[in-house]
DNA sequence: TGTACATCAGTGAACGCGCGTTCACTGATGTAC
DNA sequence: TGTACATCAGTGAACGCGCGTTCACTGATGTAC
């Protein structure tokens, strides 16, 4: 795949090259799978640069710092998130778009729980970012699409109670199914975790 | 106040001591401070010892290493935070001790964040602690009183949805204020948190 | 089409740092007789 | 009440480590003419 990327600009050569040609890409994707292996408190831009194959200064071309990578990261993530959720809803009958949007945020979180978690994590990322700050608030309108009809565009100003009701039980749910509260085992905490929503969600008045 | 806890063992005297007295409990202070000043990824042992006056080699007799000490830190809030539930709890009506409880979350979480984000660090505490563990259940186990009347010890083995959503709203709710997503400062957080909190649980079906 | 040159995207060695933990040690305490 | 001695709870120097970032550099690219 890297020799997919590389093609892009170099062709297709064999030795080593110099301009890696697609190393923005090659370092989020480094960096992710990093933090998916070893938690998002094992990162290292060191150990990153590392898995892709290049010098520990070379980063800083594309991301400043470490803070950089992260919160670009942080940002892919939340687009991915924002997608599922879309998805989700599209997909959806009427009335099962929070359902439906509840599951996919189950799944999301708990398929790569270190992503998810670094998409809150304001001591590693930059949440004056406009990218990330975009791919936040893109997200809470999705939420807020399916719960309140999407409030927040109308004459309401601010947050819908019912949105943010519907978005904490979501949102505690998935925390505390990461922190292994139906169950220590990755897979049989997920299944748990699924089965269980739509009870929980039985208990959301909206 | 290091002077009274001196006291106890050594008397009145004025000289540096060798021998601490208290040091447990000082170290278990510093580093309290230390979180809630910098956050819990600021963290060092070190820098604990160094705030509590003693050596670094100091806490390993008493934690053994750095995880040992983490772990009584957040097994002492999760003790605190049960006491805080069972207080509000005790002082609600009837049938406002969902509401009490939720109050007295939002507040403990919100007063010291750093406190509260390290009862779930999971990578930095040791979940298998005895004692961490009895104080973590003893939460769920208050929560649950109020919710489903104490679901979990009669016939029905496992946790009620019921409990289970009304616990995963507030701590997603939480989350979120601790994520900024009431506001940016921390007093104003505070304040538009408490003031959603009853318009949210609103939209919980108990 | 060829060439000069600015810019881009890397290298790899080096920096200084704070960290957790180990180590041999020692001062204080408390207990057995 | 006094003394010997084991145990406890500290010291402080030293270890090796991986880290983020800086630095002078250089190879590759692409653009202007």
């Amino acid at each position: 795949m890297s020799d997919n990327l590389n093609s892009v600009k170099t062709g297709p050569r064999d030795r080593r090259q110099y301009h890696h040609g697609a190393l923005r890409d090659a370092l989020l994707q480094a960096a992710e799978s990093l933090i998916l292996e070893r938690g998002v408190d094992g990162f290292s831009l060191r150990e990153t640069a590392r898995r892709a194959g290049v010098s520990p200064a070379a980063p800083a071309h594309h991301f400043g710092d470490s803070r950089g990578l992260l919160t670009a990261l942080a940002t892919r993530a939340f687009v991915q998130f924002g997608d599922a959720l879309e998805a989700a809803d599209a997909a959806a009958a009427k009335d099962g778009r929070i359902r439906a949007q509840g599951l996919a945020y189950v799944r999301f979180a708990l398929a790569a729980p270190a992503k998810f978690d670094l998409m809150w994590r304001y001591s590693l990322v930059d949440r004056e970012d406009e990218e990330y700050a975009r791919a936040c608030e893109r997200s809470y309108a999705i939420i807020d699409g399916a719960v309140a009809g999407g409030s927040a565009s109308a004459e309401t100003p601010g947050k819908a109670p019912a949105t943010i009701a519907a978005w904490s039980m979501v949102h505690g749910f998935v925390r505390l199914a990461l922190d292994g509260v139906f169950g220590d085992e990755p897979d049989s905490a997920v299944r748990a975790a699924e089965q269980l929503l739509p009870a929980v969600l039985d208990h959301l008045k909206v």
